[in-house]
Order: structure tokens, then sequence, then C-alpha cells
DNA sequence: GTCAAACTTTGGATTATGTCTAAATCCGAA
DNA sequence: TTCGGATTTAGACATAATCCAAAGTTTGAC
């Protein structure tokens, strides 16, 4: 898997290195919408020598070449998620977690068609509770 | 006007002081989405003395009481919002600005019915440029 | 292989946003 | 007037994120 990491690195235009290399291993393969600060503990259970200036300065070139989307979603934290494909958000209120919620799972009318606007992109933002699911919280 | 603040904020438990009319004075009525930094400037240009805390301590006690909303839409920042309606939020790509958009503007279907949440609240957030409006961006 | 230029990483300083605390102040009721 | 609770305040603290200049690494030309 490392190899595809690589390619894709290369194919946005970004230097592989082993400090990008590891965020991205991380990052660009979980569902969790780490937080930067979530992501250098992650990274830096095995891999120690990346440092902090390096984590923000990965994730924001990720940003900026578009393997990333930043979230900014709930209370003073900026969170990352490599799904590209246009989706929607749930927020556990109790947890603070996020999930993605599949584009066709809500239906919106019209957006592009608002008059006096050009919207780029849009989605729609959930806050609630979570059913069942029992997966129980890994808290931060 | 100021008698009906004041009554707006016994009606929400509030006990009025100077402070928090002049602070209420500005973000209750604005449709501006201000940062605490803005309601800060704005108030104390023409009520110097108020603090820092004191802004803080009155947003969040207004938040807590029910007359604002509170947003984290946008880079870092927490917005306040005193219109406590239900409804949708376009962002600016340029000037950041935030708007309100009505609720019956954007269709949203069966939000409430997704399978596997509990939903209590949702919004549609939408980001792009804003047409013809000519508004002059008013900078912080 | 060697070297220089360009790129990447780093720790520490810095900024920005927000909270906390303990002391001072204000205000209403007895 | 005095008491006690609520409110305000300055400044200390906490946290997220950026900036910076020095050090390390990679690359390609020779």
């Amino acid at each position: 898997m490392s190899p595809d990491l690589i390619t894709r690195l290369k194919e946005a235009g970004i230097q592989p290195s082993a400090q990008r290399l590891a965020v991205a291993g991380y990052v660009l393969q979980t569902d969790a919408h780490p937080s930067a600060d979530e992501v250098m503990s992650e990274v830096q259970a095995n891999f120690p020598m990346l440092s902090r200036a390096t984590v923000y300065n990965t994730l924001n070139l990720f940003v900026e070449k578009g393997l990333l989307r930043q979230l900014v979603l709930a209370e003073g934290k900026t969170v990352f998620d490599p799904c590209l494909e246009p989706h929607h958000h749930f927020i556990d209120e109790e947890s603070g977690r996020i999930e993605d919620v599949p584009w066709d799972a809500v239906k919106v009318g019209d957006v592009k068609g608002l008059k006096g606007y050009e919207v780029h992109e849009y989605m729609v933002v959930m806050r609630g509770r979570k059913l069942g699911g029992s997966r129980m919280s890994k808290k931060r």
C-alpha cells in the first residue's frame, strides 16, 4: 500500500518524504475526521520523528493539493476528511464525533438555483444522537 | 428600544446591567454574524467600560439563555447569530461574510427520517459567491 | 562521486481565541 | 446604612495554529 500512497502524492504534485508518507498513511485512510492534534498523536505512535510544525505543514499542503478537505464544524476544532466526494455530515452531540452521510441519503432541492447567489458547494450539517450503533466513544 | 431590550433580557431570566444591555444592543440586532472580537470592538466604540471577559461571559450567557445561537462555520471563528428561527447559511468565499438563508429557500427532504440517527437540528451550509448585490464589503 | 541549490523539517517564539480566577465593584433589600 | 449575592475586571492561563530562521535532506548537473 505504501507504493500506492507514493503514487497518490506524486499525482497530486507533492514530493514524497518519510514524514509526508507517515501522515498520509493515517490521514488519507481514516474516517475518523481527526484534528491536527489527533493526527500528530496517531502518527507519532509509529513514527516519532515528526514535529508539530510538520504536521500542520503537511495537512495544509494536502488540503491545498486537494487530497484532503478541511472542515470547521464544531467548537474550536478544525478537522480533516479524506473523502473527496460531496457528502453531508452528522455530528453526534454527546461525543462530538463526526460521521459522513452519503450524498444520496438526503435530498436537497435546487440549491444551485438560489437567486442572488452562485453556490459552489454545499452540504447538510446535522446534529443529534447516533442510534443503536453501540460503538463506544473512543474519547480523545 | 432600550426598554424592549430590558424586557427581553428579563424574560430570558437575565438580570440587566449596563454592560449586558450594551452588548445586547448590538448583538441582538445585527445580521452581521459577528465574532466575539467584533462584538467587543463594536460595543466598545460607544461604551468603553467593557472588558474582554465580560464580552465572553455575556455572549455565553445569552447563548445559554437562548437569545443567541452560536455557530462554528468557518476558519477557527465562532460567530453569533441572533436569528432564532431555523435557517440556512451562505458563506461568501471572498469576504468570508455569512448570510442567513430563509428556511423555505431550500427544500431538504426527509432528514429526520435518516435511519440510524436521531437528528435534532440541521441546516444547509453553502459556499460560493454573492451575486450582483453590490453591497460593498464593510470590512471588519 | 561531489557540490550547490532547492526543498523539507524542526524547535521555539509568536499570535489569536477563549477560559479561569480572585479581587474589586455594584446593587437591592432589610 | 449595611449585608450579601451578583457582576465586572485585569491579568494569568490554556490551547490551536502560524511563523521563522537554522539545520538537515534530496536532487540533479557536472
